[in-house]
RNA sequence: GUGGAUGUAGCUCAGUCGGUUAGAGCGCUAGGUUGUGGCCCUGGAGGCCGUGGGUUCGAGUCCCAUCAUCCACCCCA
């Protein structure tokens, strides 16, 4: 009888065992840096109330009005998988009132993220993203931090092609301005613009900047920018960013064109690009959100922030097929005849309770299959119960890499206490 | 949502002008060479040829539909 295969959703994917290394370095790299940084973890709920996404992001931006996973649960309450990590922090940062506990809060989070997009390289319906949140702080230094620390943990993961992009983008009424002036701008070459350029410039004229046209780029080469309409005090700031982030090495391209697709951004916002991707060349981005926690019930408190796709992120790492041939500190135990099983079964939980990784065979295999095995188990060592030796009480310790191997008592290896007293049985086959 | 390409073994792919038992390499597995892995040799398992319909004496191969995947656009990490 056959019966139809499930498959895994359209835009989502399986992380299987092989990229485990990976992924594992990716998250010890990012914990690392948000230790080094003093940023804590904090994890949301996957899904949140729509309103709180709808509010936050924008109600007229691309990803609230067409790409949220919405659903009503049994009370009918409209509920929202969450399309991005920040409103969830800042709802939380409110929820809690972090802001009258610590004045400044300083959180990191990694987690599934979701976009009803069609799916395409470096993009997917279920992606991962981590992120790091500063919210309390309008002080220019904190935007160096933040971005310094996006940038590091690039530079540990061996991004080595990334280019961080600079701008800022003002507040509502600097853009408000700018935004006249550039229709002003527009309004008569209006007509040689593609035809999305055109549809843009009735509902987001900035974006029209992320055009990938060269006829449109160049009918914008001299068009108004954000940055020339600045108060004088977010020019000083952003001015400012720049001093930090030059003082302490960090090396930076200013983009008057960069703009970001979520709403609430507010003067600081940067990228981070790779050229390994392909279209999709934004790894990582982010940028000042001052007035999303009043958006969303709060006290008026500014926030800065990124996040990082990790599905792009390994795209742009080095190396990604290297690696197969390294032992770890481990062992495989081998069993010549089965009678010697439950032997066999009591070293290798010693082992492990001594703290070193170890396996066995599940399968009933041969002892050539299982040296095989352990071969193939990455493990540095591997202990054998084989029939001669075993009649002296005797197992064998063999090394992997070398394939020099002596006789150890099994009782001894029983007996060890700790790790130290352990490697010093083992210690001169290294 | 729009456009283009591709679906054959676990993976990467052959498969002639439509022709009868569907192939390779890798991987998996049993064994040989050494009671003991890697190199080498021999055997084995594993395929609704994405799915449904059509043309034909005959379809993996041609046509249509459908689903899926990939790439690009929109947009974004």
């Amino acid at each position: 009888m056959s019966v139809d295969k499930i498959k895994a959703i359209y835009g989502t994917r399986d992380i299987l065992p092989a990229e485990a290394d990976i992924w594992r370095k990716i998250a010890t790299t990012v914990a690392k840096v948000a230790d080094e940084y003093n940023y804590s973890f904090i994890s949301t709920p996957i899904f949140e109330a729509t309103e709180l996404f709808s509010r936050g992001i924008g109600e007229t931006s691309e990803v609230v009005t067409k790409e949220m996973y919405t659903f009503k649960d049994q009370g009918d309450r409209s509920l929202t998988l969450r399309p991005e990590g920040t409103a969830s922090v800042v709802r939380s940062y409110i929820e809690h009132s972090m802001g009258a506990r610590q004045g400044l809060a300083k959180v990191w989070y990694a987690g599934p993220m979701f976009r009803q997009e069609r799916p395409q390289a470096g993009r997917f319906r279920q992606f991962y993203q981590f992120g790091f949140e500063a919210i309390g702080s309008l002080d220019p230094s904190i935007d160096a931090e933040i971005i310094a620390a996006n940038y590091h943990i690039m530079e540990l993961l061996g991004i080595d092609d990334k280019k961080l992009y600079v701008n800022s983008i003002g507040m509502p009424g600097e853009r408000k301005k700018h935004k006249e002036a550039f229709s002003d701008f527009v309004a008569p070459l209006i007509g040689k613009f593609c035809a999305d350029c055109r549809k843009r410039f009735e509902t987001n004229p900035l974006r029209m900047f992320d055009c990938k046209q060269d006829a449109c780029m160049a009918l914008l080469k001299d068009a108004p920018v954000i940055f020339d309409y600045l108060s004088d005090d977010n020019r000083k700031h952003f001015d400012t960013v720049c001093d930090f982030l030059d003082h302490i090495g960090i090396s930076y391209e200013l983009d008057k064109k960069l703009v970001r697709g979520l709403d609430y951004y507010t003067r600081t916002a940067w990228e981070i690009k790779s050229d390994k991707l392909g279209s999709q060349d934004a790894i990582s981005g982010g940028g000042r959100y001052d007035l999303l926690v009043e958006q969303l019930g709060g006290k008026p408190t500014p926030g800065i922030g990124f996040a990082a796709g990790i599905e792009r992120v390994i795209l742009a790492m080095p190396g990604k097929e290297s690696g197969q041939d390294r032992k770890d500190l481990g062992f495989f135990v081998v069993i010549g005849n089965s009678r010697y099983k439950k032997e066999a079964f009591g070293l290798l939980t010693k082992i492990r309770k001594l703290g070193f990784p170890a396996d066995i065979d599940y399968l009933g295999r041969s002892l050539k299959a299982q040296m095989k095995q352990a071969d193939k188990s990455g493990f540095y060592y591997s202990f054998i119960f084989a029939e001669e030796e075993m009649t002296r009480g005797k197992v064998i310790l063999r090394n992997m890499v070398d394939s020099r191997q002596f006789e150890i008592g099994l009782a001894d290896i029983l007996k060890a206490g700790n790790t130290i007293q352990l490697g010093e049985l083992i210690g001169y086959i290294q």
